[in-house]
DNA sequence: CTAGTGACGATATTGGCATATGGTCACAAC
DNA sequence: GTTGTGACCATATGCCAATATCGTCACTAG
């Protein structure tokens, strides 16, 4: 993990990511000081400091954890599909669902992903692979089943499908394309699925 | 036109879209002050006012004529195009080369084109429609050909294709993804291809 | 050794004030 | 009528000192 120090099981590193997603979440992560954090679980700034190597490392870790869950959303609506077709529209609903629903309830943390997606932080790397990994089991499952065509490369199919949907997936760019959910992503969704067909 | 004001055809009028263009080009919209626009044209402030309604109208003004020279640079690469397949190919990647180009030599220029996508500026509207009326055209005789499938409703396969193309014909979205050119957006349109297979 | 901190230097950030800028208007010249 | 402007106001911007914040380090306690 990039920014860690120290022990990486500890009760007070967990502390700390606690008390900042509490503080991002309310006052945003510009406004809350590391002070602050150091105030809210009784110890010392510099103590927080054997543990990060900077604030930014404490943001990536709230960020790590958000795109964690949004993640996470995406994956649980896949059980309900009942075809190939049908799981990846629903990983995608999912997970543009959770994206949209951290926007208008959690701006400040939406902001923090807005910014770590800009960033290019490891945190929004990883969860990119991620979404990779899983639409490429998708697409590999309707390859096998007969739903899907089989001549397309499967890394580039995965690749062009994501950047497809890139302008929903990213948090820098789905902020500018909430006015037409969800009905903008299902057009790209069915657009994407028209490419897979045998 | 909006934010225009007095007489629609002037030699004045152009002299200030020069100077702007000019201006705005070397110093950038927000250095260049319209004190300095009357100045290069001989003219006091106010009478610049007599042709515009903000210094915002000036903009884009400037920005309409950017954007359009972008897109006739699209529109221009579609004639070697043999096929339609091959004509949309060549359709999107010359607004994508067009706006790369701009970005790296007229950087000024392409900042106040992402701040009108921000904005949602008439010129971004306009620009974006000129696009899918030229998608549309492309598809409609690929239709008519046979190279492309007539299924889906034409609205909303051009509707698609363009969200899906956004993150590189939108400037805001583009200057993210200018480390993978052309790489990645030719996927994405081998994905938009293999969307239109009848 | 581990747990923990106060004090410190370097760098951001803020608040207020002077100045610059956007935009209007009444008016002059023709 | 059209062409053109200086003077003006309200707001935005730039600037600079005071302050706040980040991050480190030497150090203490057990």
């Amino acid at each position: 993990m990039a920014g860690r120090r120290g022990p990486t099981e500890h009760g007070v590193r967990d502390q700390i990511v606690e008390a900042a997603r509490a503080h991002f979440s309310r006052f945003g992560y510009g406004k809350t000081t590391v002070a602050d954090l150091a105030k809210a679980i009784g110890f010392s700034k510099a103590y927080i400091y054997k543990f990060f190597d900077s604030k930014q490392a404490i943001g990536q870790a709230i960020c790590a954890q958000t795109l964690e869950q949004v993640f996470a959303s995406g994956k649980a609506s896949i059980a309900e599909g009942k075809s190939e077709s049908d799981k990846l529209r629903r990983f995608f609903n999912g997970v543009i669902a959770a994206s949209a629903e951290l926007f208008f309830e959690d701006k400040m943390l939406y902001d923090i992903a807005a910014h770590a997606a800009e960033e290019r932080w490891p945190s929004v790397i990883a969860y990119m692979e991620r979404a990779e990994e899983t639409l490429k089991a998708i697409i590999l499952a309707g390859r096998e089943s007969g739903e899907f065509e089989r001549k397309t490369p499967i890394d580039e199919t995965c690749e062009a499908i994501l950047l497809a949907m890139q302008s929903f997936m990213n948090p820098l760019m789905l902020k500018h394309n909430l006015k037409d959910l969800p009905e903008d992503p299902a057009k790209v969704i069915n657009l994407v699925l028209r490419s897979l067909a045998p």
